[in-house]
DNA sequence: TCTGGGGTCCTAGGACCC
DNA sequence: TCTGGGGTCCTAGGACCC
């Protein structure tokens, strides 16, 4: 009987939401649990599908035209993202409960390191991720992959092998047996170009990567990620829990694609403006300010022309950054091509209160912005997003009412969830989820 | 002027993830 | 897979310094 700190020298857990938007939305509305349920209306392809919905041969990204004729009994709801967040934070919260080593890896997704806190409860550590699995079963409705393992990299490995509702164990022993059957491009961190390039140096499954030495890394100038992923293959940890997404954020970006692609600079430009609002209204409701930006145009042939830029001070106020960016929108701007969507990411974040505004305090002018920019967020707090925006940002909207009328049916059936037409606001009906203790 | 070595910082762009 | 939106990390290469 193998101890159980070689098996596990660090004790991570993954877990993954089974068919989390989807899960949410049954959770959400009784009518529709035991129903094939598909998320992305908004978009036209699927999102997120119910067991029910997988059941009968669809999945993600099949456009919602195909589903209906696949399965005419689905029920196609458009993406209701506040819920799924919400109830992401959830999940970590009650995970918290256990250990305060969690890393919140994405909406549906954390990682938890459970290696002292099983110890110090007198439980192994197989019986600790149970609990926890449990907990959040009962208190969110939801189910969930759980994988247990010596690293962050297996553990996510683990968590996919019995989807949905699993709990598995990879303990060092048993690496070899289970990474002979993972192919190299369902490992985290290998996408299609490093697999092809694997591939070509014979690497087929997860085990083959995770046997390699480091010269033969060496030998073939392989970078850190794919060095780490060996090790952390191969049971050795490397990254750690927590370390890397724990606090804070790094960029916020507003993108959005339009159909059909333009040229108009007028438009574009209205486009650009109506992205930056937004990344500005993510910034301040975060009360954080950024020192760069980007904003970019993408062609229809997918090519991108970018800038960059820096400001003297820290900004979160669109009209202010906007007009840095009419300056140098000539840079990415071409007459005669075609655009298909426009972006804008903020980065070097600073909170707020590191960002004063200059040395002699605010100035009068810097305090009416202020004034104005919180009077805005107000109003769009209590009236919806798109109630007041810049007089640049007109045209993008007149653009979208457009395309929302002429869209030809309603994307939901269900009434008090619709979000389409003007004006109609996204109604959220999230139950009481529970004290956390 | 065509010639050293070495370090840091910044930027652009690629790759990957959910 | 002719492709939506929001992120992070890594690296090569240039600028600049001693």
């Amino acid at each position: 009987m193998p101890d159980a700190r070689d098996e596990y020298p660090r004790a991570i857990v993954h877990f993954d939401g089974d068919s989390f938007f989807a899960s949410v939305e049954q959770m959400l509305d009784w009518r529709l649990r035991g129903k094939p349920v598909v998320t992305g209306g908004e978009r036209g392809a699927a999102t997120s599908l119910s067991i029910e919905a997988k059941r009968r041969g669809l999945h993600r990204g099949v456009p919602m035209q195909e589903i209906r004729r696949l399965a005419p009994d689905a029920v196609i709801v458009p993406g209701n993202y506040t819920a799924y967040s919400i109830f992401g934070k959830r999940m970590y919260e009650i995970a918290r409960v256990f250990t305060p080593l969690v890393e919140e890896y994405s909406i549906d997704e954390c990682f938890v390191d459970v290696t002292d806190a099983a110890v110090a409860a007198g439980m192994s550590h197989e019986a600790y991720a149970a609990a926890i699995k449990v907990k959040l079963q009962e208190s969110l409705g939801i189910t969930f992959g759980v994988g247990l393992a010596p690293t962050k990299t297996l553990a996510k490995v683990a968590s996919k092998l019995n989807k949905p509702d699993g709990l598995t164990l990879l303990p060092r022993s048993r690496i070899d047996e289970t990474l002979a059957g993972i192919p190299i491009h369902d490992v985290w961190g290998i996408g299609g170009s490093m697999s092809m390039a694997l591939k070509g140096l014979g690497i087929e499954t997860a085990l083959d990567l995770a046997r390699k030495p480091r010269a033969w890394m060496d030998e073939h100038r392989f970078a850190k990620p794919v060095r780490v992923l060996a090790l952390e293959l191969a049971g050795v940890p490397v990254r750690t829990v927590g370390g890397e997404h724990a606090h804070g954020f790094k960029s916020v970006m507003h993108t959005r694609t339009f159909t059909p692609p333009s040229s108009d600079r007028a438009f574009l430009f209205a486009q650009l403006s109506k992205n930056l609002e937004a990344a500005c209204v993510k910034l301040r409701r975060r009360g954080a300010r950024a020192c760069t930006a980007t904003f970019y145009l993408k062609t229809q042939e997918f090519t991108y022309h970018s800038v960059q830029m820096t400001f003297h001070v820290p900004l979160n106020d669109p009209s202010s950054i906007l007009e840095l960016f009419s300056r140098r929108f000539h840079e990415v701007f071409a007459p005669g091509i075609l655009y298909r969507a426009t972006g804008v990411t903020l980065h070097t974040i600073v909170p707020n209160e590191a960002a004063m505004p200059s040395l002699f305090g605010k100035s009068a002018e810097e305090e009416r912005r202020e004034r104005s920019l919180a009077c805005v967020d107000f109003l769009n707090k209590r009236w919806g997003n798109d109630s007041v925006f810049l007089g640049s940002t007109l045209l993008a909207m007149r653009e979208r009412t457009d395309l929302v009328r002429s869209r030809a049916k309603p994307v939901s059936r269900r009434r008090n969830f619709l979000s389409c037409g003007e004006g109609s606001k996204k109604c959220l009906g999230i139950p009481f989820l529970g004290k956390v203790r």
